[in-house]
DNA sequence: ATATTACGGTACAACATGCCTCGTATTCTA
DNA sequence: TAGAATACGAGGCATGTTGTACCGTAATAT
């Protein structure tokens, strides 16, 4: 059952989310144009009409290798509070650059784009919060995580902080970090001596 | 020392402004155009041009009466976390209506506009973080808050939170702050039995 | 009266979008 | 080997938005 016609070309395909990581990197997804895209890519617009359904769409499937890539999640050993604490900062470090841009530029992207929303809701943030969720299970049932807490929540309220910085152009410094995670942690209620 | 000439016509200011809000409430402002708003208003669009920078200028001009009067803080005596926990919700319940689309919208612009976004944090942020603050300094004199947390953390952290779901189009639903509230004051390890 | 400034209206170039058509290229099927 | 099917690059075109400029007119101070 083989496809008929003229197959698909890689090339193209390849030549087009390059440039177009290119250009999100020099100008951002703000000023990304799909003129500028396919003239850099030597392709056609109707190509990228033809493919994508929307600038957004391509914006996401150029930036995702390099974002799952940057926000690694490589489990050492110890436990989970001190695990998801390194990924938290190696998650501020990586929106501290180029990628940092780009998300925001797709958060915005979003806001004028349905589309573009369900496509980040699906393949970003889903898959990503799939990936950390077992680390924070790993707290819950070992008990070093209060078990009524929901970790959908602690997800929300981290990245949430990250997002916010990453939105008003703060940098997310991993001494900002430190004390997100200390609330987090231990909260803001002073304790009853103990 | 009287200014020389015709002065400026308040008529037409708030003819703007009116025109503007409403059309953000309809629409968005993602599909809002200074030709609309000029139309709607029986201006014209130099005199747009003439008074406003740009198009996220007038959105955040025609929006902060609105924004300041539904996220009101009245203070009602008793603690301090108390009166913070009620002024997230009443935060959280005006996001989820108009106002919420409205901010998302201007975050966006932000992204796109650095003019927008030097409006929106000195216009916006800056006033109304000054408002809450004295309520966490509260908190920290009085010794129901930990004295070695950062106030603007706090702050960074929950409204962080509300505003990527914002961003994400998913409500604000009460029982979900109390979540977010209750790791803010208790923090999320697993407490040693007192 | 005259200068000064604001107003509404209009025109303009520049650019981006989305759709369409064309001639050509590449592949499978018969 | 011919033909059908599909993708390709190129470019045209209507539409809409932006930013700027210019006009004649209106309102105010000196």
């Amino acid at each position: 059952m083989a496809p008929v016609g003229r197959p698909r070309s890689d090339a193209s395909h390849a030549a087009i989310l390059k440039a177009t990581y290119e250009l999100l990197q020099e100008e951002g997804l703000a000023r990304l144009t799909l003129d500028k895209v396919a003239r850099r890519a030597g392709a056609s617009r109707s190509t990228l009409y033809r493919w994508w359904p929307s600038r957004g769409a391509i914006a996401m499937e150029a930036t995702l290798d390099t974002i799952n890539r940057e926000m690694s999640l490589e489990p050492q050993g110890d436990n989970a509070l001190a695990e998801y604490r390194r990924l938290l900062k190696s998650v501020a470090r990586a929106m501290r650059g180029g990628t940092g841009a780009i998300i925001a530029g797709i958060l915005a992207e979003c806001q004028r784009d349905p589309e573009t929303l369900r496509l980040y809701k699906e393949k970003l943030v889903g898959p990503r919060r799939a990936e950390i969720m077992p680390l924070l299970q790993r707290g819950l049932a070992d008990g070093s995580i209060r078990a009524d807490v929901s970790p959908q929540t602690i997800l929300d309220m981290t990245f949430g902080a990250i997002y916010h910085q990453l939105l008003l152009h703060i940098p997310t410094e991993d001494a900002w970090m430190d004390g997100v995670i200390d609330i987090l942690v231990n909260g803001i209620a002073a304790k009853p001596s103990r």
